[in-house]
DNA sequence: TTTTTTGGTGTTATACTGTAACAGTATGGA
DNA sequence: TCCATACTGTTACAGTATAACACCAAAAAA
């Protein structure tokens, strides 16, 4: 990613944005780090590594590609090492899955619960988590109405990032 | 589903509400008939009649499930054939794919276009899909600002119907 | 009319996604 | 020490989805 340095905390889709990728690993690794150990549960080595592989881009991976990399950095080989983890780490909301995708990313905001709202380039599979509450006013009362007792949401916006859009414009390639 | 009239467009999530199934059913019906004709589209048996059978009722059902159904009424008995019918269906916007559970819905708003909004029972997978609007103007605000281009977007949420949030309360089975 | 193109169908084969179930290991109480 | 719990390793399998090719019919072009 870019290294651009950019402290301010916009709020905004700060992955599609230049930024200091690192910093961003960092601060999320540290803030995941501390609620383990608060919330007093096992942040064993498998559920810290699969965290770390999936902050290296704001792309989401599928399981399976998580489990390749897993297995090349010495741990299991076998699908329910990749979705153990996952599972783990989505209980604790340092993950979310990208339903669109079937694919999995960090979770850029782990400090709060919320419900997510992702921009998914179709092109290039980047995603940009918003940290927006993106659950109207209107869907709730409909869900009162309805008699249904909403337990957790999610928005997907599908579409083209600016540097897939550029490369749509221009297909020079 | 449950027989009591209502003739009343709320614009609430019916699908949870008692209705006349059998109205539901032929207003959707004859809309896509109307709408795939004025768009001179090619709406064959197979299309139609997978149209039919998400219809019955507003429970989302699997690829597969379809494909048996169209296998049992004759149609072919290969997974293209259902996922070829989706396609079509999904791009005329007469279907929905509930990516929650990697599943399909009958639109139940085929005259409008628009951003779905589901209330997806986790218990016995009844889907009711609202007309609100759920894109929040601040999400089209963080795509303009990180130059992304929303082409289409859906909310999912997940939660209990009335009906299995009753069962949990009672658990007497 | 003949030819070509287009769009839809039928089929095979295969890739990707996800889970059930059981065995083994480590750790921390009772 | 015994037991319970939680995590890991593995096999086997179920469910979801698509690529690719052959075939056919109807529409469009020659």
């Amino acid at each position: 990613m870019v290294a651009t340095r950019q402290t301010e905390r916009t709020g905004a889709a700060e992955a599609m944005r230049p930024h200091d990728h690192g910093d961003c690993i960092r601060r999320v690794l540290d803030e995941a780090e501390r609620r383990a150990s608060e919330d007093r549960v096992n942040f064993t080595p498998v559920r810290r590594h699969a965290l770390e592989i999936l902050l290296e881009s704001h792309a989401a991976m599928p399981a399976y590609g998580l489990l390749k990399r897993l297995d090349e950095d010495g741990f299991g080989s076998q699908p329910p090492v990749a979705y153990r983890a996952l599972d783990f780490l989505m209980e604790q909301g340092f993950v979310h899955k990208v339903e669109r995708l079937n694919a999995f990313v960090a979770c850029m905001y782990p400090h709060e619960t919320h419900t997510p709202a992702f921009l998914i380039c179709r092109n290039c599979r980047s995603v940009a988590e918003t940290c927006v509450a993106p659950t109207p006013a209107a869907l709730r009362q409909e869900a009162r109405a309805a008699g249904f007792a909403i337990e957790r949401s999610m928005m997907e916006a599908e579409g083209l990032c600016r540097d897939c859009a550029r490369e749509e414009d221009a297909p020079c390639d």
